[in-house]
Formats: C-alpha cells, sequence, structure tokens
DNA sequence: CGTAGGGTTGACAGCTTTCAAGAAGTGTGG
DNA sequence: CCACACTTCTTGAAAGCTGTCAACCCTACG
C-alpha cells in the first residue's frame, strides 16, 4: 500500500516561492519529508512545539482529546495545509493531528522559519499569508460547524469540502470523504447516525449521490440554497419522500450525468 | 455613555514589545487608534484587506452573512485580539467584524506590519505568535461548537470564556456577556430559546447562577465535567428537577457566596 | 406613557440521540 | 480461495431533546 513520496516539494514551493531555491544547496530540500502512516500520531497535544508542518500529500484530522478520551475532531487538514502553528502561540501544540491515510508531510523547525523570514522579506510575507489562510479556513469551520439541524451541517461541509478542492484545481463535484462517519460526527457536533441518515436523506432529495465515502455533487443550486438559507427548511424530507416513493426499486441507478 | 480613550497602548505593547519605542517618534504611537461605536461594521466581509486591527479596549463579533441576510456568527473577539487576519490571504476579508459595545482599536496598515517586521526579527516573532494565537483560539471554538446538546455547548461556552478571562488577569469565576443570546445562539448554531432554557438548566442544576447577561460560576468542577465528558448527561436534568422542586420559592436568594 | 428590543417560559411538532441489529466492506489466517 | 473476525455504514424504533410559535415580563428610551 505504501506508495513512493512525492518528488517535487510542491506544498514548499507555495510556501517559499521561488526563494526556495536559495535554501537549496545543490538542489536538495533542506527540510525532511517524513512519512506518515495511517492512523498515526503526527504531533501530540500538550508536546512541547519545535516544528510546523507542512502536508506534501494525503490527509489529517486534528483532535483535541477530552480527559476520559473521548476526541473532539476540530479540523481536517490537506495538502498544503500547516499542521502544528498554534504550537507557536505558547510553544506547545493545542492539539493533535492524525494521519488518516498514508501521508508525506515536510518538517519544519520553527527556528529555521523564524531565521528565513528575517533573512528573506518575500518569505516572510508567503509565511504570513499561509498563516492568515489558515485563520481564513477556521472561519470556515466554524460556518460549517455553526449551521442548525444535522443536514445543514453535513450540506455546508461537503459545499466547502468541494469549493476547497476545486480551488486546488481538482474536481468541483465529485469528493472523496478520507475520514469515517463518527470522525466526521464528532467534527460536526452530532452522532454519527445522523451523518449517515443525513447523507442518505441529501441523496433521496436528489441533491447528492452517496456511495459509501464516494460523494458526487448533483443539485449544486439546491445544496447551496440549503446550506445558505436560514433555519427551516422542511421542504427537504417532503421531497426526499416523493422521490423515493416514484422510484422503490432503483436505488443504485445512475441518476446524475455528469456534466 | 462615551468614555474617554485608553491611555496607554497596551494591545500595541503586547504585540510590539519594547521595540514599540523606536517606531514612537516623540513618544507618539505611529497608529490610529480608532473608536468603534456599539452595533458598528468595523470591518466588511469582502471588502479589500489592508488593516488589521488590535483590539485595545471593546468586544466584537466576527460575523458571516448568507444571501439571505442571515449572518452566522463565527467568533467573538475581546482585548488584544486580531481582527481581520483572514484578510491577508488574498487581500478581501473573508468575515465582517461588529462592535458589540463602544470599543477601542488601533487599526495597522499590512503593509507597515510587513515593514517593521521586516526591520525588527524580534518583532516579527511577535506577530507570528499573535497570529499563532488567532489559529490556537480558532481551534478552542471548534472544541466550543462540536459539543452535542444544547447545555454542553453552552457549558463550554462559559468555561472557555472564563479561563480566557481569568488568563488576562481578570475574574475566574464571573462573567459579563457583551452579546445577546440571539449573537450567542447564532455561534453555538442553536436557537436562541435553547440557548436561554440552557442558562435556566445550568442555573437550576446548581452550576451557575444566571441574571440575565451576568454569569457566576458556582460549581466549576461539574461544569467542567460536564464540558469535558463525552455524550449523554441526564443526570443534569434530573438534577435541576430535584433542586428546584426543594427551594420552589427561593429563586433569586444568593446561593453562591463568592469565595 | 407608549414603544421597541431583549430575555424567559410554555406547548407542540418534529428532529436527534440512543440502543439495537443487520448489511457491506476490509484484512487476516488457514 | 474461503472463512472468519473486525470495522464501518446503514437502518429501525423509542425516548427525549430542540426548533418553532406564541405569550409574557422587563428594561431602555423617546
Amino acid at each position: 500500500m505504501t506508495q513512493a513520496p512525492p518528488t517535487a516539494p510542491a506544498a514548499l514551493q507555495r510556501l517559499f516561492g521561488d526563494d526556495i531555491a536559495a535554501w537549496m544547496p545543490g538542489g536538495v530540500c533542506p527540510f525532511p519529508l517524513m512519512r506518515v502512516a495511517p492512523d498515526t500520531t503526527l504531533v501530540h497535544e500538550g508536546s512541547p512545539a519545535r516544528l510546523v508542518h507542512v502536508i506534501q500529500a494525503g490527509h489529517f484530522k486534528v483532535v483535541r482529546t477530552c480527559e476520559d478520551g473521548y476526541e473532539q475532531v476540530l479540523d481536517f487538514a490537506d495538502t498544503g495545509d500547516l499542521l502544528g502553528c498554534d504550537g507557536f502561540a505558547d510553544g506547545r501544540y493545542a492539539s493533535g493531528t492524525v494521519a488518516l491515510e498514508e501521508s508525506w508531510v515536510f518538517a519544519l523547525p520553527i527556528h529555521d522559519v523564524h531565521r528565513i523570514c528575517a533573512q528573506l522579506p518575500a518569505v516572510a510575507l508567503r509565511w504570513q499569508a499561509a498563516m492568515a489562510g489558515q485563520i481564513a479556513r477556521a472561519g470556515d469551520r466554524a460556518w460549517v460547524m455553526g449551521a442548525v439541524g444535522a443536514e445543514k451541517r453535513v450540506a455546508r461541509f461537503v459545499l466547502l469540502a468541494l469549493q476547497r478542492q476545486s480551488a486546488r484545481g481538482e474536481s468541483a463535484h465529485r469528493l472523496r470523504l478520507r475520514m469515517c462517519r463518527r470522525d466526521l460526527a464528532s467534527h460536526l457536533g452530532l452522532s454519527h447516525e445522523s451523518v449517515s441518515r443525513s447523507f442518505t436523506l441529501l441523496a433521496d432529495a436528489g441533491l447528492l449521490q452517496v456511495d459509501n465515502r464516494e460523494i458526487e455533487l448533483c443539485d449544486a443550486a439546491a445544496l447551496h440554497a440549503l446550506a445558505c438559507t436560514t433555519r427551516g427548511y422542511p421542504a427537504l424530507r417532503r421531497q426526499a419522500m416523493e422521490r423515493s416513493a416514484r422510484s422503490p426499486g432503483m436505488v443504485s441507478a445512475v441518476l446524475c450525468p455528469s456534466p
């Protein structure tokens, strides 16, 4: 299952720009590219923060563990994201990060980042922009989590994930979830059964097509309306009932010709 | 109602350290201290981002407005917090900020911040720590919003607010909410009636004392247990019922002698 | 004094959690 | 290759929490 490590440090390129070349004596990247096995903890909550990680490939969840062992999923991170920035603040990581699949990250010593930023103002600017991007991401996340009602939270989550994916040049209507329902439920403040039911409801209403962790957007306008409209959307359940009554046997028929 | 503007730039001091003196020719702070009237929008969502604001005094809400006019409250900010960092990322503010009361903020042109950071590495370090602090804050916020159940979300919110307040040297058991129930409800993903009911429930159970926007912590251990325990806490309602049955007429009696 | 906005409470429909069981997919070892 | 255990996902039923609608109290304010 182990893939070959990515060759080009695309994530670093985006962070440091062309100035990264000045820090690559002999074309060798000064920062180690680490492989992280699935379900492995990359940084432990509360440990001393000396590294910031940049995701080159793969997906992570950001968690905070309660005293009784229940883990609250604060966020999910993917390619290009920074991990462990919160450790900058007081020297200890405020959250842990766990790989959802085999992943590859660059480990940047905070000290080195400071040194580079002090010497190359252009890099400092990009670095600040990257941290600001993490703050903006957190705002998006709050938008998702602040929705009222299970389907709306799930709808916003899917919409945001697709939006980010398409901003990265990937598909804008097809989504592959990397996390299990339980992690997603923890993130959204729901039970995992409610997440499951929400997906089937959105599918029955014709907004999505759901096959386990494969999501396909069918009715972008309707999903957007559901996600962005204020509270109250009783029409969805009626719509789902009607649809499922109309085609009782055609569960897995191809409903959404891809545009 | 208009108070005098604060005299010492404490918020800037914390951000720039002693090096701020080098940027104060004749002891004059180079950044304007702006007064923001209650219910006034400081930055508009989507507008070009040229300033970062530092709260010197007062309280704000950070919002994202849906197309139909419903505003989602992403966060609340108070003294020392940075406003508008998310605009760093792509040049436009990703969220708006509205003053909850009369407030005072320093307006820092992003360009100036960059210049100062380029010249004074120590300031750059502090600035990064401040942004990292905003990221850590966002994690806390996700922890609050990710709770399952209305009382638990409210409990976490109160706990976090008290914790931040005490970290700033203020009271660790007395809290004055600056936002209306509706804003708090929007932030927590609840109806404002549920927020109200949660407060009275927590009060009836003896964990808090609630008087409109004045909150007093009565049983820190129990509130902490409620906030941090995994889902399921049916004992709370029983406890509240028993308590309210035991003292039917003593609604406003002084239950919590301040330690 | 009248109005407006914020906060609380009650009633009820309906959504969510919980508990339980079954279906589907995955990995392991024989 | 199959059987088996295991996890994940889905679904059903019941209890109970939450949203909605409505009413009432209170304070602030003109």
